[in-house]
DNA sequence: ATATTTAAGTGGGATATAGTGGGATTTCAT
DNA sequence: ATGAAATCCCACTATATCCCACTTAAATAT
């Protein structure tokens, strides 16, 4: 299960190295896709497989999984993790989601997500004043 | 069964060891997660993988359920028990609680609690004249 | 009660490694 | 053919981890 917050840098060639207690369970190759709420989500390749039989199964004649569906499918990538445990963030999605030379990493169970440092503070807080 | 009030120090590294009474029921890994009214809970694996469950039956598509889920994956980590009895509090969590040098454990039942010192006397205080 | 032993809690040095940066080579598109 | 970008490779640094040791508290024996 991936759990946890890591603070990592994007450098100016888009590497971003993954956590190192996430490497194991992403394996070799793993797919980055739009996440929802302005963050990027990765998923192994298992988990990817799983979200498109979902998408797969709901019906194309909603116009809301038809654009849900486009979204996903149109700008999600595969990307193979170097020698070093880094994966480069394609420029669209970097671009998309804010993401700039600080970001950090969570782990969501089943898939991990990138967020702007920023965004994601300011989530948390959100969160936090919600639960009182 | 996990109770009673412990007194612990925080060292520089961001130790901390575990009360010896909790020790055998915790194992050799457990989950230090963010805990509601600014404090750290701590989980056996088996405890959180109900938590897990519970939260991974909550559909993503719904804004309480995504936020919850990151809030709590997002901050929480698996922690091993070093040969002293001591768990590695992750940073982010400890500024989250406002930790220090000084901290209190508590067993609540089926989970452990740190607090900060000060912040776990008042609360006290706080529960006793409401008891009235 | 006092001495002796055991264990809990804590501190700190040495080592391993995660994370990062950057040069050199290769690939790709124009 | 040329420029841009991706990949490979190596190296540096900060921090986590491992290991050992000290101190104080508790337990046991005399």
């Amino acid at each position: 299960m991936l759990i946890g917050e890591y603070t990592h840098t994007l450098d100016d060639k888009n590497r971003m190295s993954l956590p190192v207690k996430f490497r194991k369970e992403m394996g070799k190759s793993i797919v980055v896709a739009p996440g929802l709420d302005n963050c990027l989500s990765i998923f192994t390749i298992k988990e990817w497989q799983k979200v498109s039989e979902k998408l797969s199964d709901s019906s194309m004649l909603a116009s809301d999984n038809r654009s849900f569906s486009r979204f996903m499918f149109g700008q999600a990538t595969t990307v193979d993790v170097d020698a070093n445990g880094r994966i480069l963030i394609p420029e669209n999605l970097k671009s998309r989601s804010n993401l700039t030379n600080k970001v950090v990493v969570i782990g969501v169970q089943n898939r991990a997500e990138i967020w702007n440092e920023k965004a994601w503070n300011d989530y948390k807080k959100l969160v936090e004043t919600q639960a009182d």
